[in-house]
DNA sequence: AATGAATGAGTTTTCATTCAT
DNA sequence: TATGAATGAAAACTCATTCAT
């Protein structure tokens, strides 16, 4: 329970001040625990990021695992995927700046985050399936149009984070919109 | 003269270890010259790290607004300037792994480069372009639009930063193509 | 009981890793018990390492005690504290470890711990009583004699314990014959 | 220069406190410099422990390596050795203190300080050379009389340390008269 | 008796920056 | 220009000890 309460400080210092440059006395402040505490239940700085970089990942990587496996048409499938990626700011913005921030600044991180290859595969999963029944283009490489698609969402949350681009409601659901729009609809055989 | 080389060492410094791990002993030891020496051409490690990204920012910003000030249809604008951001891999990949690790994800960082600023504005020029002369979809905010292409070009490079995309001559041309169908395609109307 | 596994498990803690790089859960780790434990027994870290010595110089000094009693010449006396004392290292590695490592090195411990002044005494008042008999050569001061034949023995331990001496039976043998021939053997009258 | 200073402070330090208990600033201090330049010369605390033993056991261990070489009886060498190991302890009882309680403390530093092992291994050449031309008994193994003879000289010296034994200038003659008498003695042929 | 979570002072180490030469 | 010694603030990490249960 003080565990947890050290985790959910960690997002938002991490989101706040970047890896880097946070402090584990910052966490411990955040969580009103003493300093000591951090390393008792995480071993170091490392190591409680990536417990939360896990947490996150896991649930993200579940949620969209569900999805690829749910029996619907590929393109709604992949537009269910864009819902749950840019609802996830609305939900826990920390979260998601801490990813956006983190994940791809530390090259080494994604060899420990088994969570981010699962998300991507199902990501790929959904464009080969709809591939093989024809509602999508086969021109393109499945494994590229995920990491296209990814990219298109990261970027846009990127946005968000550094208050680059609106994140009111308005402007969270003409994403979602355009998005599909745009990457998903530039998937589909026409 | 000196001052390229400690330039160019920054470079591949940055690109290797991140700024902040990244030591200023360690530029100057990769550009082989002495410690002061890197304080005598520029006053900070901060200062080392702007440089850098004027130079590399500025000549991918002039490149891009060439493109978007050419006397041609929106779509070819855009296909240029997808392969002008993507064949920057190839001429020196530590510089695409520095913007890719650092700079995209430093909210202090975009205020004091006015040259992605420029860069987005001219993407976002192409595509408000286009949207004028019937050739693009009009539904799209010009602006998203600039974002979701940048990102889905930022990752993919982001893939061959960390060798989970391939990069060979082959899959690089293919990236191209599939950017181009994909996400610039989706963004024309039909 | 429990108290006594903890006890057993700080000799082999200690003597792997000597005191001060030595930790409190370590012993606790060693001993299968919790972390307080060691603090319910014992009031401090500290205190370990004196129950310990205690118990080891204890059971050296009174053997030593009684040799110095027995009704033997001074020789004779001095063979079977030889023999005592390097017989140790079979019986309890650790313990011998042990000592070598921490007590004899260092000064607070000796004050706390009379057994170890009392064995010192006892050789030395079996150096004196052969000096008295005429037995053994009078020019030297008995108490340095308890300290060089102390000190051999000590530092074949060490060697024994660095692995820099071989410590198999017959090596044993040898070293309590050698030790016999030379230091006592260059106490005696001739 | 200033590098000396802080060697010649940290033996002063380390002799007094012990190298755990030593603080690294208590050695800055101690040569009057900055904190860091501790480890601008020396890479880390045990670094400077093992230049000071580099240092000084360099020093012991060529004085003794001559004797071994003069064209003297084997008994007169082990007597100048005698004298030599003895006398350091007024020439700089410090570094003395420092070898007696740190060196047999930390067993992998034998390892690192190949000095060591030439010293003994000179003393262990004197007694083989005096076995050979019949000056020495032959029962004794070479290798185990030098780690005895050492250990009465490193124990004399312990006593000094530890202000058990005198030792006035009338005390260190005694005591290398002694240890000559004692256990050189025990080595000669009769 | 027994547990192990919680505390926080104390230490090592790092490294950007300054400055005398 | 060029060097690298010197500085010291800042941060991670350790671990003996306490204490509620």
């Amino acid at each position: 329970m003080r565990r947890d309460r050290i985790l959910a400080a960690a997002v938002r210092v991490f989101a706040e001040r970047g890896y880097e440059t946070a402090r584990v006395s910052d966490i411990a402040a955040e969580a009103g625990v003493a300093y000591g505490l951090v390393y008792h239940y995480f071993g170091s700085k490392d190591a409680v990021l990536e417990a939360v970089c896990h947490d996150a990942w896991g649930r993200l990587a579940s949620a969209i695992e569900a999805v690829a496996d749910a029996a619907l048409p590929a393109q709604e499938r992949l537009e269910r995927v864009v819902k749950i990626v840019l609802r996830s700011w609305r939900d826990d913005p920390d979260l998601v700046r801490l990813l956006v921030r983190e994940i791809n600044r530390n090259p080494e991180m994604e060899d420990e985050l088994p969570e981010i290859a699962a998300a991507f595969a199902s990501l790929e999963r959904i464009v080969a399936g709809g591939q093989h029944d024809g509602s999508l283009r086969t021109a393109v490489d499945p494994k590229l149009a995920a990491w296209m698609l990814w990219g298109a969402l990261d970027e846009i949350m990127t946005g968000w984070v550094l208050g680059r681009l609106p994140d009111d409601v308005a402007a969270v659901a003409a994403a979602e919109r355009e998005v599909i729009a745009t990457v998903v609809g530039g998937l589909v055989s026409r």
